[in-house]
DNA sequence: AACAGCCACAACCGCCTTAGT
DNA sequence: GACTAAGGCGGTTGTGGCTGT
C-alpha cells in the first residue's frame, strides 16, 4: 500500500464505520478538549483515528442540536433555491439550515434533488437576465458576509438587513428562512428596485 | 427464495486555505 | 516571507438495505 498523503506511514489508522464505543470516547474527549483541536482530540481519545475523521464524525453525527432525516418541504425548497444561488457551496447552504450538515445536504441533493432541480432547469420560465444578475449579486453578498464575520452591522449600504441577524442561526426559532424569503421571493418585475444594485 | 440493480448515507480522499512558527 | 501542520470543504466511493424481477 502506498504511503498516505497525510504522511502517516506508520501504524494504520482505524477506518470504516464508527462504533458506539468510539462515538462515546470521541464525545468525551471533545467535552474535555473542545471541538477545535482535532489533532489533540484524535491523539487523546485513543481511537486511532485521524483528526479529520474525528472532526467529520462530530460535525455530521455527534454534534448536539443536529437534525437527522425528515427534510421538510420548506427545507427542500430552500436547498433548491440556495443551490441555484450558490452552486455546490454545501457548507454555505448548510449554514442557512440550522441543524443540518453540509454532508447531509450534499447527499440529499445528489440523491433526491439533483434530478428534481434539473427538471426545473429544463423549463426556466422565470429566469430573466435581471434576475440572474440580481442572484449573482446575492451570491457575492453572501460570500462577502461570510468573510467579514468580524464586522457588525451593515456591510453594504445597499443591503438592507442586519449582518448579525443574517448569520445568527444559533437559535432554533430563527430558522434562517426570513432572509432568503426577502431575497428569493421578490419578483424582479413586481419589485424592480431589488435589482437596482446590478446597474 | 434468490439474485440483481438501485438508492441512501456514512466515511474517505485530495485539494485549498489558514494559522502558527 | 517561507515553511509546515491542521482545518475546512467539495467530490467521490463503499456498503448496507430496499425493491423489483
Amino acid at each position: 500500500m502506498a504511503p498516505r498523503k497525510d504522511g502517516s506511514t506508520k501504524k494504520p489508522m482505524n477506518r470504516g464505520a464508527w462504533t458506539p464505543v468510539e462515538d462515546q470516547k470521541l464525545a468525551q474527549c471533545i467535552q474535555t478538549h473542545g471541538a477545535k483541536k482535532w489533532k489533540t482530540v484524535a491523539d487523546k481519545s485513543g481511537l486511532n483515528r485521524c483528526g479529520k475523521s474525528c472532526r467529520l464524525r462530530w460535525l455530521n453525527y455527534l454534534r448536539p442540536n443536529i437534525k437527522r432525516g425528515n427534510i421538510s418541504d420548506e427545507e427542500e425548497d430552500l436547498i433548491i433555491r440556495l443551490h441555484k444561488l450558490l452552486g455546490n457551496r454545501w457548507s454555505l447552504i448548510a449554514g442557512r439550515l440550522p441543524g443540518r450538515t453540509d454532508n447531509e445536504i450534499k447527499n440529499y441533493w445528489n440523491s433526491h434533488l439533483c434530478k428534481k432541480a434539473s427538471h426545473i432547469e429544463e423549463k426556466p420560465e422565470t429566469s430573466t437576465t435581471q434576475e440572474t444578475i440580481a442572484q449573482n449579486n446575492i451570491v457575492e453578498d453572501i460570500v462577502m458576509l461570510e468573510s467579514k464575520d468580524s464586522i457588525s452591522g451593515s456591510v453594504n449600504s445597499d443591503v438592507s438587513f442586519d449582518v448579525n441577524e443574517f448569520l445568527d442561526f444559533s437559535t432554533e426559532g430563527s430558522y434562517g428562512f426570513d432572509w432568503v424569503n426577502r431575497y428569493l421571493e421578490f419578483d424582479p418585475i413586481q419589485f424592480p428596485e431589488n435589482t437596482k444594485r446590478s446597474e
